[in-house]
RNA sequence: GCGGACGUGGCGAAACUGGUAGACGCACGAGACUUAAAAUCUUGCGCCGCAAGGCUUACGGGUUCGAGUCCCGUCGUCCGCACCA
């Protein structure tokens, strides 16, 4: 079959060669770089550093085509600037903690730690069938004791640092998960990782002190220019920053609890103070629970706002609710009483857990006050609007205006208003302070990282019944976690465990026991490129190697990880600068979310979903039809959506790379779509792509054969500078391309320089003999082709360099240089408008002044034509570009 | 509801700071080679029109010699946030 094909070939192709098997060639490449550690990064190089970074994978058993989109991208840029002259660090590694090992060791009883490294050892060979140039001898997973001691390690530090504390607190409980839930963790009210909805629950919890760091997380959003908008807006709306006031209003008569004189709210709003007709407190208030205590009515309404879900669906159609507490609390400046409710609206954990209303200037104030008949009254109206003809009956009104029925602060501006309100109260004295202070408040809360699981770093203190809670000495790490546990029942296996939970207490030596909370794996993932760094070192960092290669100058990842990760990352290194690990607070210079892979959907007739590989496509002139390879009833093709094992509409990348290559793997996730956008995986264009890689790999080995070896130097013809023209031009894009990370650019340009040599070759091939300059210029154009090419296809371009008989390689080989020379024309073309629109063409020399440019527009036949004798209103003539004639 | 992004052929898209709209790829059509198919090569391909020519970057206005690009409005799609006082 093999020996057919080639006969045929060879009969019309004398100089055919053999297609391009990527199978055999990758396998030898990748060995052969292996082989020379080309990949591995010396921290002495004395080279600019460049440090490119994918988001590491979770080892879920095997890569998927995001990886393969991240890591190609990731590729591109770390082989580029490789050959640009810079020491790049290109390491990976596995977030290898967390809950699918425990999910998997109870449905399948393998232990967690096996399945995880059986995973990484699978996920790690599909990797480097890619080709990736990845320096592995800095790899490791977060599961690795080594990793997990150095983390234990900071944890200490940040507790003495300050920034660790343990507190009660109202918990989102995955009932089953088994575990806590950081907010960011609860979507729509579910688990983001079990989908089931979230229950509200008391524990006590390790927290880090995020929020210490929310002005700093906040403002330095703006240093970060090489981020995408998207996510910087995306973390400035979490952190949530708010300017106001915290009012404390006098409660009236003696029926306030035992103790409680005043009730302090916060607010946005001060100016509207004269607007106030009621108070509310959150159900969780103190307040709230004191009176609730011999109040069954309230107590009942309280038990009701619990029971109500933390669901959209639930919130979006709840009512506003409250219940009157019969408590009444002073205004501070008219000294009229208000009504206190408590009402399900309020949030315990934002502010103070109570508010002022003001229901004519805010939505939720006005829903409330319309139920229960409370007044309405509009202190602030747009400006040039008559007070009197204002109503806020129907709607709050919420913008700026000017102030009215408040007194003093009538006529004001709300920002006025607000500051005269709060100058006011500051001065005003109650219960012997001021009745009033100014705060910043934010929205971030501190991040909760306990976890009642197995699978993750053990949280390194010991609880002793004498002493309280009692660090473990850092002589005394690592806390391993044990390997012999059970997974015959939910909860977490550590809590169970016989014997691993006892220990003496550090300080008094009193037996006691672990903590056996493990570590949220966010953790895990908020320093590990800082360990790249330095892998192997004893403390967590080496500074000096973490600050000479941090930050990491280009991140790679999905959008999805917009907040959490890249939040805590952030926190994390400014806390590790507090500890002496870095001296830097921000750890990505430049950061790229990347699209999705996306594919089409097939559904059998039985409404089942059906993967591409059970299937085959007709495509006609009419459209296209799918059949079901099995028994080839029509299949129904559906939408194009993310690639997901329930519908079924997943590529596996080894089958592609083993029909294809790895090299057509790569190109076709980088090619047509731009790579912030998401691409569509097809059949066709693979196929396409692989057909590319054929001609170039034909053309360069024909030509090669054909060239005749360099005879002396000759002067170049015009045919051999318009070839070079060609290829420094592609060169100078793809370059350009590259570094805006513009792959689908970079790409173009590169089909376009292979069309160019393709038809010079097929067409003027009589030139090699008669001309001496065109065999070296097409030469050196075909080795400008293959470098340009190696960062997408580092296979294909070693084999088309080796066969070019170029020394050593392409892996090693320098950046070729534009030769600015080859970049300018001697002429242009431009476009003549005739009022606007595109008429004729002029062709002059680059450096003609506009004088001759409009002289030689002024004769062409069609201005003449167009002029009808008459001169031409106005010429405009753009340098290089455009010239307009108006009539 | 609030905030943000986007809207270009059959499809993915390109277009430097306002200067030839549709590069490049996919799909499709025609042709060559072949007994045939695959592969390969040549060629066509925004829309209307036989042509000359006209129209065309979601839609409607505006600024400009000139608008995919800038401004205003409308419609649509996607994403994020969501009782945050």
């Amino acid at each position: 079959m093999r020996r057919q094909l080639d006969l045929r070939t060879a009969k019309r192709h004398p100089m055919a060669t053999e297609r391009y098997n990527a199978r055999e060639a990758e396998a030898r490449w990748q060995a052969a770089w292996t082989k020379t550690k080309v990949f591995e990064t010396d921290n002495d190089d004395p080279r600019p550093k460049y440090y490119v970074l994918e988001m590491f994978p979770y080892p879920s058993g095997r890569i998927h085509m995001g990886h393969v989109r991240n890591y190609s991208m990731g590729d591109v840029v770390a082989r580029f600037k490789r050959a640009k002259g810079f020491n790049v660090l290109h390491p990976m590694g596995w977030d290898a903690f967390g809950m699918p090992a425990e999910n998997a060791a109870m449905q399948n009883k393998v232990h967690p730690k096996s399945w995880t490294y059986q995973n990484i050892a699978t996920m790690r060979g599909q990797l480097q069938s890619m080709g990736l140039s990845l320096d592995w001898s800095r790899e490791f997973a977060t599961c690795d004791l080594e990793y997990y001691t150095r983390q234990q390690r900071l944890f200490l530090d940040f507790l003495e640092a300050g920034l660790v504390t343990r507190r009660q607190s109202k918990v989102n409980w995955d009932p089953v998960d088994m575990t806590v839930l950081a907010n960011e963790q609860v979507i729509d009210g579910r688990g983001w990782r079990s989908g089931a909805l979230v229950e509200q629950r008391e524990l006590t919890q390790w927290f880090l002190k995020i929020t210490d760091y929310a002005e700093d997380l906040l403002t330095a959003l703006d240093g970060l220019d090489r981020w995408p908008e998207k996510v910087r807006t995306m973390q400035k709306n979490w952190i949530g920053r708010s300017e106001g006031l915290r009012i404390r209003f006098e409660i009236a008569g003696n029926h306030a609890p035992a103790g409680q004189r005043t009730v302090e709210v916060f607010t946005t709003r001060p100016d509207t103070l004269y607007g106030m007709s009621f108070l509310a407190l959150s159900p969780d208030h103190p307040v709230v629970k004191a009176l609730a205590a011999d109040n069954p009515d309230l107590a009942a309404f309280v038990d009701e706002c619990h029971r109500m879900g933390t669901s959209v669906a639930v919130l979006e159609t709840a009512e506003k609710k409250g219940f009157d507490t019969g408590l009444k609390v002073v205004h501070p400046f008219t000294g009229e009483t208000f009504p206190v409710y408590a009402a399900n609206f309020v949030l315990m954990d934002y502010g103070t857990g109570a508010l002022f209303g003001c229901p004519a200037h805010d939505q939720r104030d006005h829903e409330f006050a319309s139920r229960y008949g409370l007044a309405i009254r509009p202190v602030v109206v747009p400006d040039g609007v008559d007070p009197a003809a204002f109503s806020v009956a129907d709607a709050p009104f919420l913008d700026d205006g000017r102030l009215v029925n408040s007194d003093f602060l009538d006529g004001l501006s709300v920002p006025d208003a607000k500051e005269a309100v709060a100058r006011r109260l500051e001065s005003v004295t109650l219960d012997g302070a001021p009745a009033a202070t100014r705060q910043v408040n934010y929205r971030l809360r501190d991040w909760g990282i306990s976890r009642q699981r197995y699978w993750g770093c053990p949280i390194p203190i010991i609880h002793c019944d004498d002493c309280g809670v009692v660090p473990v000495p850092k002589a005394d790490l690592p806390v391993a976690l044990p390997d012999d546990v059970e997974f015959d029942r939910p909860g977490n296996p550590l809590d169970r465990h016989p014997t691993w939970r006892l220990v003496d207490c550090p300080r008094c030596g009193k037996p006691a026991r672990r903590e056996t909370d493990t570590m949220d794996t966010f953790v895990d993932s908020s320093w590990y490129f800082a360990r790249f760094t330095a892998p192997d070192a004893d403390d967590p960092t080496i500074p000096a190697v973490a600050d000479a290669w941090l930050p990491v100058d280009q991140y790679i990842g999905g959008i999805e990880h917009a907040i959490l990760h890249l939040l805590y990352s952030r926190f994390f290194t400014r806390a590790m600068k507090a500890t002496g690990h870095v001296s830097l607070e921000e750890p990505f210079r430049g950061l790229f979310t990347q699209g999705m892979v996306v594919h089409e959907t097939y559904k059998a007739p039985d409404g089942s979903w059906i993967s591409p590989a059970e299937l085959r496509i007709e495509e006609t002139e009419g459209g296209r039809r799918a059949f079901r390879l099995s028994d080839g009833a029509e299949v129904t093709i559906g939408s194009v959506e993310k690639m997901s094992k329930s519908k079924k509409n997943t590529v596996d990348p080894t089958d592609i790379i083993e029909s294809y290559g790895a090299d057509t793997a790569r190109w076709f996730v980088l090619s047509d779509s731009p790579p912030e956008r998401d691409v569509e995986w097809t059949d066709a264009g693979a196929q396409g792509t692989n057909r590319f890689l054929q001609r170039v790999w034909r053309l360069v080995t024909e030509a090669a054969a054909v060239i005749p070896p360099a005879a002396g130097a000759a002067p170049r013809s015009p045919e051999a500078t318009a070839l070079l023209k060609a290829a420094h031009k592609a060169l100078a894009a793809v370059e350009e391309s590259i570094e805006g990370l513009r792959f689908n650019v970079a790409l173009a340009k590169i089909y376009e320089l292979v069309n160019v040599l393709g038809s010079t070759f097929a067409n003027d091939k009589a030139r090699f003999q008669a001309d001496p300059s065109f065999g070296p210029a097409f030469r050196e154009a075909l080795g400008i082709l293959v470098q340009v090419m190696a960062p997408m296809t580092p296979h294909l371009a070693e084999e088309c360099w080796s066969a070019l008989g170029r020394d050593g390689l392409v892996a090693l080989t320098p950046w070729p240089a534009v030769e600015p020379a080859l970049l300018v024309e001697d002429e242009v073309t431009l476009p003549v408008q005739i009022n606007g629109k595109k008429r004729a063409d002029v062709t002059v020399p680059r450096d003609a002044d506009a004088a001759a440019v409009e002289a030689a527009v002024l004769a062409l036949d069609a201005v003449v034509k167009a002029l009808e004798g008459k001169p031409p209103r106005k010429v405009i003539v753009v340098a290089q570009r455009i010239v307009n004639v108006v009539a």
